[in-house]
DNA sequence: CTGAAAGCGCTAACAC
DNA sequence: GTGTTAGCGCTTTCAG
């Protein structure tokens, strides 16, 4: 390893000058620069960032806890974040939970330990524990597509979850279904919250009653949306169509009406969330809500930065667009007799 | 933000005496270790990572390279190396390339900066420039997936290739196929070709001639799948099976079948790779060859840290094992009239 | 425009 | 067992 030191040495100059050579050049003369130049080629000086960071009191690394990686609306979100630190000087440190606490704030101690300049949440816990909450209150942190359910002030980077599941449960009533089930997720999570209450919204205005009986629970898994949807469709809840709160539920109620013999959307419209990837490839294409989640992914870096530069008057709550992608598993109710 | 200084002032004791303290307690009598706690309670005192980092030398991260870390393939084996990383003391870096050389030299070169101890390449180029190839043969770098089409010498952690596709082929061959598709990813990848040779072997073994007209070329995503199979459907090709080097293609063809009129699996079997977990929930469920994403990643991440301890006795050369999974894609060739 | 020198906060010999 | 001290390699005033 050559040092900086070894550099100043073969140009003839302090370590100083080349510092600035490499972080500042303007700062230099264009002889002095050729000489460190040379002499960085020659000896294949590469700076020692572990020093650097410690001189300079950053380390333009920042750890992202996401809940799952393996879960493809959030591995988009990760892109964007990626994406964005990278055209900015910051690399992600991963931080898969599994919605584990323990494994939350270990990683979110690397913010305290230095380690970090800063943190992105998506998942809705508060990620540090109690002892060390005053210590955290000063760190940079930024809460993406959850919302931390417990009472604390950061920016928050979500979609518009209400007015999204308003708009799709609206859709599915002007194709003129009333009995609409809503599969839901873990209902202590604020965004399952936020899309109950546009549902509910939704058919208010319409004039259609709420009934419990369609509500259906799930965790956002596929089998967990095959189990919800099955239970749905027992035939004294006589329901025409199905809301799930994200994609592969959705894909999970198709699967289940299938094999119950019905056919989707004939039988049975379903509407899904997200619009992964995979959910234009689903038999039938599936009709869902858009949300860019690498948008949501760059919005959080770019929020972070901006916290870490020192900007006080970022927006504490930005409220990402969605979009409808009308596809072919939800239809015009048919009818009986 | 309270140093190791303070501590030990509060304490009364050294600052030696913290480090040990924190490190190895049992080189440090009862009381004074008492004393120390206290002191670290009472002052919020987080260690400096930056500070450690520098003066051991180690940062106890990782980088790993990933082409596209949306891929839900690549997600899982990010989690298993995460998880792995996480249960002996590493962090990880995550540098989502794109594929692009650029990204990947700038983050491979973190390692050359101390920026982290070593390096995991899931996809088949070697992510040094040419200038560094010298110093980068001193880092620690394991490759996994893929391996590096150049002539260099790292560990390789990676699936039985060839014999997984040739197992599969196999599979269509028993269920009586002759007019096995293939399509496949681009030919310049390592994975590619050994999938391909494990298909002719097992076509060659059969008695069945190779017919190049039976081959499409995707890239591995839904859409490429879709077209190729199209293509491999024109009527003169009498094509009754597709084998696609992976999960999302093979969901394509099935979709392409589909859009031709034809069924899956009476008229075409389709088989994949990969296991996804979308996998079982196409329609129909995709028969295809499951290799554990995360156990890959654990490998290759357990392989990184025994380079990093110094173990220069690590096999060279790990193959993970496959499994067949027959779902309902797959079903015997209905002869026709 | 350049150099000397004092750290950044922690670790690790080496003495005691 | 514990303290002293010299770094780790870089940045950054402050003089000149």
């Amino acid at each position: 390893m050559s040092t900086i030191r070894k550099v100043s040495q073969v140009a003839g100059v302090s370590t100083a000058t080349v510092s600035r050579t490499l972080k500042n050049p303007e700062k230099v003369s264009p002889k002095t620069i050729k000489l460190v130049m040379d002499a960085v080629e020659k000896t294949g000086y590469v700076p020692n960032l572990l020093a650097r960071n410690l001189s300079t009191g950053r380390s333009h690394m920042v750890v992202v806890l996401v809940p799952d990686i393996s879960n493809p609306f959030f591995s988009k979100v990760i892109q964007g974040i990626e994406q964005t630190a990278q055209e900015n000087g910051y690399s992600v440190l991963l931080g898969d939970t599994q919605g584990q606490q323990e494994r939350e704030q270990k990683y979110a101690n690397m913010v305290l330990a230095n380690q970090a300049d800063g943190l992105i949440q998506l998942d809705c816990s508060y990620p540090f524990a109690d002892k060390d909450k005053e210590r955290a209150a000063r760190i940079h942190m930024v809460n993406a597509c959850e919302r931390i359910a417990r009472n604390v002030d950061f920016p928050v980077i979500e979609l518009d979850n209400k007015g999204a599941a308003k708009a799709i449960t609206e859709h599915l009533i002007e194709l003129g279904h009333e009995r609409i089930a809503i599969i839901t997720g873990p209902l202590f999570r604020p965004i399952v919250k936020d899309r109950l209450a546009g549902y509910k919204l939704a058919l208010k205005q319409a004039g259609i009653g709420f009934d419990k009986a369609l509500v259906g629970q799930g965790d956002f898994s596929f089998d967990s949306g095959f189990d919800a949807c099955r239970a749905l469709l027992e035939p004294a809840r006589q329901c025409t169509a199905v809301f799930s709160m994200n994609d592969e539920m959705a894909i999970g109620a198709i699967k289940a009406a299938k094999s119950l013999g019905l056919s989707v959307p004939q039988d049975l419209s379903v509407a899904g969330f997200d619009n992964i990837s995979f959910a234009s490839f689903s038999d039938p294409p599936l009709t869902t809500v858009r949300q860019s989640a690498q948008d949501i992914g760059a919005c959080a870096m770019n929020s972070l930065i901006a916290l870490i530069k020192g900007d006080k008057e970022g927006k504490k709550l930005i409220k990402m667009p969605f979009e409808m992608v009308l596809r072919q598993s939800t239809a015009v109710l048919r009818r009986a007799g």
